[in-house]
DNA sequence: TGTACATCAGTGAACGCGCGTTCACTGATGTAC
DNA sequence: TGTACATCAGTGAACGCGCGTTCACTGATGTAC
């Protein structure tokens, strides 16, 4: 038997790990502090240590989220049908942060690091959109953010039809094709 | 001066009223029944009288969200983008009760009201969207859904950028317009 | 290699708060006769 | 028109709960010399 050992090794990681399951189980506004703490077998003060409050957490949460988002984006190359895809995936697989993420009343805007991060992922996808082939102004690149989010959005909830299966990178796929074929 | 009367009069449609004030200024995660009781100038324990406890509230404003949708979508007529503008439109002048709809978790699925008003707008929905000149199954009613749901959530969350200008209806439309072009 | 000391991470008790829910009650309203 | 009574809407006190935050503390780690 080892004894438990006074320092945690990576409480801040396991914080946010721990954050990420509460949120998938029952959203963000059920999340509390001293049940993450409990779930990473340390005191309920310990969290303040590396996040200050709860805010400072969900902050710490849509960081990783925004940094995640752009290396997908990123690595899903130039095909524009390809990026809604990945933005979709993203959402699916990342539901915990794209929900922390939009809900902007959960944390603070004016952090650095998260002002960062959201910036670099908004270039990603705009040097994507942006290269359509369409003329400026007629906002084909917010129809092709509006029909992933909104395929993203609704996925997540549970509202789309069953029979569209479970693969989500696939229906996206064959919904979000429809808007390219103009 | 008149004395404060024993009876409210009409204390649900004021509780359900004041909910729909807090959950647009702060989200539906912060409401609490005895702050509603508080703003209907009514003591703490009336609420549960109407509702019986928090889900059966927002079960009531659900249910009334569906039913507001379906009377917008049925008075759009049967023009595919104007049927997309008046969803975005009731997303943005309702907002409250579309922020509840979307977030089963906050209140009773097998309510039989709810349900009744949810199938009534679904059936509004298809029934325009599914007129689409496309063959079956190619997704066309969920690329308009997703596009105009995508657009209603990202400009409630103020996501899209200023100059689209402060008219969602407008806004929505040039973007919509361009997954029927093809 | 050893020792002193600063720094950092986590503890546990304490606080005050708003909440949901329950309960016996009371005031007001409507209805039967 | 009057009276008795049932029903309904709202009251106010009480309960137990989990929460965020603060605080003096202690154990562990790293670094200077």
């Amino acid at each position: 038997m080892t004894a438990k050992p006074y320092h945690h090794g990576d409480l801040r990681r396991a914080l946010l790990a721990a954050a990420v399951s509460v949120i998938e189980e029952s959203g963000p506004a059920t999340l509390s502090l001293r049940d993450l703490a409990r779930r990473a077998g340390v005191s309920h003060a310990a969290p303040a240590h590396h996040f200050g409050d709860k805010a400072g957490l969900l902050t710490a949460l849509a960081t990783e989220g925004y940094q995640l988002l752009d290396a997908e984006l990123r690595a899903a190359g130039k095909d524009l049908l390809e990026v809604g895809v990945a933005y979709v995936r993203f959402a699916v697989d990342h539901r915990a942060h794209f929900e922390v993420m939009f809900r902007p009343e959960l944390y603070r805007q004016d952090d650095r690091e998260l002002a960062t991060a959201r910036r670099r992922a908004g270039e990603a996808l705009r040097a994507r959109l942006g290269a359509l082939p369409t003329p400026p102004g007629d906002r084909a690149d917010l129809a092709a953010w509006s029909i992933a989010h909104g395929f993203a959005t609704l996925w997540l909830d549970g509202a789309l039809p069953r029979e569209l299966g479970d693969d989500p990178a696939a229906a996206a796929r064959s919904v979000i094709r429809l808007l390219f074929q103009g």
